[in-house]
DNA sequence: AATGAAATCGACCAGCA
DNA sequence: TGCTGGTCGATTTCATT
């Protein structure tokens, strides 16, 4: 390990190249995946079932486009907590619980949960607000409309800067 | 369509189902989603490209675990941006484009872009905040950390409620 | 839109470096 | 442990309804 002291698994540069493609793209053929990396079929499959294993995968799934269900509003709501009954997690997951609710974020600072949410129309909207509200020790929301999104969909591999990287890879 | 006008395309109950299944988990075979679904594998086949050409599914992809690349720290930052040209599209691109940046907002109101980034130690968080900072026409940001994530990744599927997947289904 | 058969591709196993 | 090559079962494709 060259960096920080990382609780990370070790990969090797093969690893690193084969997750950076299939966080991007899984519906190709292993023939395809074993080309890109100079590697038989077989060790591809060999290498995808270790990582999977070890929960570096952690499932494969179809990405949907919101707008084609309609989903076209997105808004971003700051949730203050009364902090009676210490700290409430249960409150983040009713959050989280509300249908429209994409990702709730604990936040230190006075306001303590970030909450991203998707709707069809303001009526949904408000109709989240209104149930965040209705939560016993929710004390106050303020929201923001999102009038655009630039980036969306973590990719991580994507977003790893060199430095990062060489925290991640060994040589063996 | 019974709800808001939405553009939308339309569902049939199937479509539905079959996409909830892998959006939510795309890792298992054609028969048993055709089971599922009770369906034929064809059957299911044929939907699946159909809903790909549509671009309702927009890929298939791997979700990856950040803790096991390390990346353990997430902040918000708010980003207010100086009103001399317009509205800087180019400002959200380039703060998407950062490493360890993972989804880029752009907001109403005062603060313009909400930013949420994820990386390995304190050192890189203040990377990327200087970072944001040399960006012309970057004003001020104020950053919180996530101590907690309660839902991510969004899933559309799982958070329709029964108003929003009505706006969908056609008898069809 | 769905079917069934033919061609193609992926999963698994035994063995090897 | 990481990889190879071959086999079997699953998936993709296409002509047909």
């Amino acid at each position: 390990m060259t960096g920080a002291a990382i609780d990370a698994d070790e990969f090797d540069e093969t690893d690193l190249e084969l997750l950076g493609c299939i966080e991007d793209d899984f519906d190709v053929s292993l023939d395809t995946l074993a080309n890109e990396l100079d590697l038989s079929k077989s060790a591809v499959h060999y290498r995808l079932n270790k990582l999977k294993e070890n929960d570096v995968i952690q499932g494969i799934t179809a990405d949907l486009n919101p707008v084609s269900f309609g989903l076209t509003m997105v808004a971003i709501t700051e949730v203050a907590v009364t902090h009676e009954h210490g700290y409430s997690e249960n409150v983040g997951t009713e959050l989280a619980e509300l249908n429209g609710v994409e990702q709730v974020y604990y936040t230190m600072g006075d306001v303590d949960f970030v909450v991203i949410s998707r709707v069809q129309d303001r009526t949904q909207m408000n109709e989240i607000i209104e149930d965040m509200v209705a939560i016993d020790s929710v004390n106050e929301t303020s929201s923001r409309f999102v009038m655009d999104e630039i980036a969306t969909n973590p990719k991580f591999m994507a977003n790893l800067s060199d430095e990062m990287r060489s925290n991640l890879a060994d040589g063996a």
